[in-house]
DNA sequence: CAAGGATGCTAAATCGTATTAGCTAGGCTG
DNA sequence: CAGCCTAGCTAATACGATTTAGCATCCTTG
């Protein structure tokens, strides 16, 4: 209706050359003054008070995009994933990121692959033309991935997940082996010594669902811890998925035959099924069975009793990508020598072990 | 140590001069050729051949960020809500908009606030520096929210949240008025006349959660629909959370003093105390007390026996906000005439009611 | 064969900022 | 008073694309 309604919706923005002919002044000296060196390029005190004071009127702001293009940076971090969603709450794996880089005075360009390899070859080319300062290429659980060539030659991080084959790429991944041990030495300390079975993952291949890398070093402390303590676990139950319904099989089997007296599930969902199963035959936890378990799922704090488990520091290894990227400097720097970083994940010490 | 490691880490990446010198042509032929305008622009298909060749040679891809300076459009939309983590499942949200983002060409800019107002200002800002084209706020629950003033000069919209004053912006949310209504149905078709306890809200002010759209409306639509049926409910706890102990505690209470037939619980949350109410004191679902629920988090389905419930619409809701801002166009429209879309909540119908 | 139109290009301006390389006027020195 | 330094600015260029305007040729056509 109006003629002054612009159809594009935005009202044309104050440029830096506003601000300069507001001031006076060319739009060089109005650039040195809002980038703090105006006394350093001998711009008089009166023309600075000019230039910021006009900045301010007429409400400036530097467009970015102009800046980007000038500098060749952007201030902007890519981060590739498979899945935000799936995970309950992996969501935590971003948070992390983001707020670390915010810290940094960087925002995040997201992506999702769905696990699609030509729709991560893709995304992380939008990221570089997009000229994100580096790219985090995240797994919603602990795996091995092929590196996509790309991510090769500008600065990126793995995160929650390891290079299938040796590449130049470094990884942000929980301590899982840490944790395994930390499982057992609960039990340990809590003075078990026999009845101790295993839901969710066993010795053999086929006893763990595949690719994942937690259920192979979960194991492998557990192990180690038990070994060194000269004692051995009464049963190992694998499973292909760690859903709830598995973990009830799991426990439903087990009681069949026998009566354990402590249970490490590989994760929480697990231990839901076998609070499930236990509570079916009339066993209580942790009077009857004591049960262990890994990630600290919200449903963990849910359960009555609550859950003694080790937890997925989502949080912190979403910042760890960050500082890992970031290094020793204000910008990322460039694929240098590859590291493994672990972050510990702490143990939720709760209701579900006698003692 | 060698001379041509590149301390920035870039391969200093092809230009278009670059395509256009290799190929012998002008850069303005080359963009022509490359912009698919070729023929209109009268460029020969010797020409073409030779721009399309070079370009594929160098691994040409356009710089974005020099694009969107020239073009004003970034195809990338500002994702900024309270929290993207401490709501479980709450990341789908994302996940919807980010695909439908995607299906448009582009990328989700994202930042959090923490529910802290100066901080969004300042991230909405960030999004508006860095020329986003659109801006989605959102909230992890369905709240009404002060829209910030930035947000009304440009392509903006609520997810899952509406303004506290009437503002010219659209809003996307749940549908919870009928979802009530439909909770309500289930019940009623299933039978029930009466012995039906409300769980976690009521009709008083203090009985529900402060700021909670979703309490209000879930109990006008039950209301309405047992109203017409010419039936009450037998009580209504209300909590002022929705957590599994708020759950127990006000299941507990009512085993105290009666008998209940039917639950709606307010959420899942409050629904899995009510289970560990029952369980504690025999009761079984559902075959002494039928529950009904609200959300579909993912414990409704791993519970014993699975609970039936009115699930949030998270990756439906998201997604929507994308078509809004987009409405029939391209690219964003401008702030027009504000709507209110209302997503419906699909009925998850499980075992947890007796029929 | 001059006028006019199509053909096949390219030069130059533009987006908004940062930065390098001057340029001018005044003061001081010798 | 010539020469040099300093203070206080600005012109010009670059970043990497898109787009408008225009410039040669060559081919028709009356």
């Amino acid at each position: 209706m109006s003629a002054d309604v612009n159809p594009g919706g935005a009202t044309p923005r104050t440029t830096l050359a506003d601000v300069a002919r507001a001031a006076g002044v060319s739009p060089t000296s109005a650039s040195f003054v809002l980038s703090g060196r105006g006394r350093q390029m001998r711009i008089s005190p009166e023309a600075e008070d000019r230039v910021r004071q006009a900045a301010s009127d007429l409400h400036y702001r530097p467009n970015s995009i102009s800046v980007s293009l000038r500098k060749g940076i952007t201030h902007t971090i890519g981060f590739v994933s498979d899945t935000v969603a799936t995970t309950p709450h992996a969501g935590t794996l971003i948070k992390g990121a983001l707020e670390a880089a915010r810290e940094r005075g960087s925002l995040l360009l997201i992506g999702e692959t769905e696990g699609d390899p030509e729709l991560e070859r893709r995304l992380i080319q939008a990221m570089h033309d997009r000229r994100a300062d580096a790219v985090i290429l995240a797994s919603m659980y602990t795996r091995k991935v092929s590196v996509p060539k790309a991510l090769l030659g500008m600065p990126a991080v793995l995160l929650n997940a390891l290079p299938r084959r040796q590449a130049g790429i470094s990884s942000v991944i929980p301590d899982e082996l840490a944790a395994g041990r930390d499982a057992a030495g609960v039990l340990l300390r809590a003075g078990f010594r026999d009845g101790i079975h295993l839901i969710g993952a066993g010795p053999g291949r086929n006893q763990r669902p595949p690719h994942s890398v937690a259920a192979v070093e979960r194991l492998a402390g557990i192990s180690e811890v038990m070994t060194a303590a000269g004692i051995t676990w009464a049963g190992a139950y694998g499973c292909l998925e760690w859903e709830p319904a598995d973990g009830y099989r799991a426990v439903e089997a087990l009681l069949a035959t026998g009566r354990p007296k402590a249970l490490i599930c590989f994760n929480d969902r697990l231990a839901l099924g076998a609070y499930q199963a236990l509570s079916h035959r009339g066993l209580q936890v942790p009077a009857d069975v004591s049960v262990v378990s890994f990630d600290d799922d919200p449903i963990a704090s849910w359960l009555k009793p609550q859950l003694t488990t080790l937890a997925l520091p989502h949080y912190e290894l979403g910042r760890r990508a960050i500082d890992v990227l970031f290094a020793d400097g204000d910008r990322p720097r460039a694929p240098g020598e590859a590291a493994l970083h672990r972050v510990p994940m702490p143990l939720r010490q709760r209701a579900s072990v006698a003692g």
